[in-house]
DNA sequence: TCGCAATGGTGATAGCCTCTAACTCCAGTT
DNA sequence: AACTGGAGTTAGAGGCTATCACCATTGCGA
């Protein structure tokens, strides 16, 4: 129980951490995260621009919490789905789900990277662990799966696969399942289907169905 | 004859335009499009910032300029292609080759979107003109295609086909060739498979295949 | 209870950036 | 030869990130 006990001070810190998150996701959902301004978040929390940085030592360090935050998001809708039954296709939806709930927040997890940033090894984990929850889906789903030359050459590079027993065809699934739904979700959340005046849920839709080979 | 007459200061100002986009290029290839700097475009050439506003009337001019160029670039690339007898799976590697070349100025186009840019309608017919290539690509190819709910739906909403006497199916085989590819394209080139060690090309020539339905 | 170190906040400032305004100057036109 | 419009300049407004020196407050141990 000690490691539960926090000091006061820990507890604001924690508190305007959280505020400080929150405004900067209100502003992302509008502007974008190149719009991203610290200052203005400052502003917003009643307080002047340096004071910010007692929280966060850059701007680049409140983007990769933010990050962090979304990767934890996406993974625990994955995981929490999956855990209550959700198969293949559920779970695709539930991804397309959080998707649209937040575009700018799908985006800042799978859209253009900013140019020097490194991910943080914390989020290769909780990107695996989505991987993790996608091969498991496959496994019980038991879906035949051709042997395809990228199939054959998952076989001797897996080192990423979460289990060493898993067979390569299931590891070509799940990451087939991955680049399938995101080549339409990050189409539709970067507005290339806006004016075609198409339902890009029935797309969606088609893709998911062709993920059952 | 009389419009191609253009004065010496129309051909000087033709001329440092394509100076500063291809400076603006340069500077895009290393640190991507958030970082484009007019100033250090224009000491670069040698005069002082301000300068560079007779040429673009603004940061984002710049980029619409640029924008317009690589949707060129793409359309040219792929309509040569299709135009020497490329088949659906050499169109496919066309637009792979394109997008690695310069992997920013893929993202450009179908990466994260700048917050209120508008694209102008030049760049939708140039899409288009893509779109168009794969149609013909694929009406040619003559492969056989489902009749999906998709397909469907597409049958009613065809105001962006550039011929109205196209089947249904090959214009949804021609949507998921770009999807598809797209999907292992755009995680590419934002770097979600380094760490991984796994063969892109063969995970793409994968996709290329499974489009052959 | 008192004192003190750690923490949270401030304004000033440096150094980027985009973009505007006023001004000079010269090439090309008339 | 005179004129005009475009190309360039510097100055500057206003935005941003980030650092610094300094003040205020808090909460803890002696």
């Amino acid at each position: 129980m000690d490691g539960d006990v926090v000091s006061p001070r820990e507890r604001y810190r924690a508190q305007v951490q959280a505020e400080i998150k929150q405004h900067a996701w209100q502003q992302i959902a509008t502007t974008g995260v190149s719009a991203l301004s610290l200052k203005a978040i400052a502003k917003h929390l009643g307080m002047s621009g340096p004071a910010l940085y007692r929280y966060f030592a850059s701007r680049d360090d409140l983007i990769t919490a933010l990050i962090r935050d979304a990767y934890r998001s996406l993974a625990d809708a994955v995981r929490e789905a999956y855990g209550s039954g959700a198969d293949i296709a559920a779970l695709a939806h539930v991804v397309r789900a959080w998707a649209l709930s937040d575009p700018h927040r799908y985006l800042l997890i799978y859209g253009t990277p900013v140019p020097g940033y490194q991910a943080p090894a914390d989020t290769v984990a909780m990107s695996q662990e989505i991987m993790s929850v996608l091969i498991a889906a496959y496994r019980t789903a038991d879906i035949p799966s051709p042997e395809t030359p990228f199939a054959a050459h998952l076989d001797s590079h897996r080192h990423w696969s979460p289990d060493p027993t898993v067979p390569a065809a299931v590891l070509r699934q799940a990451m087939t399942f991955w680049t399938r739904l995101h080549g339409v979700l990050s189409l539709e959340l970067a507005g290339h289907f806006t004016g075609m005046d198409i339902d890009v849920a029935l797309l969606y839709a088609d893709e998911v169905d062709s993920l059952r080979q």
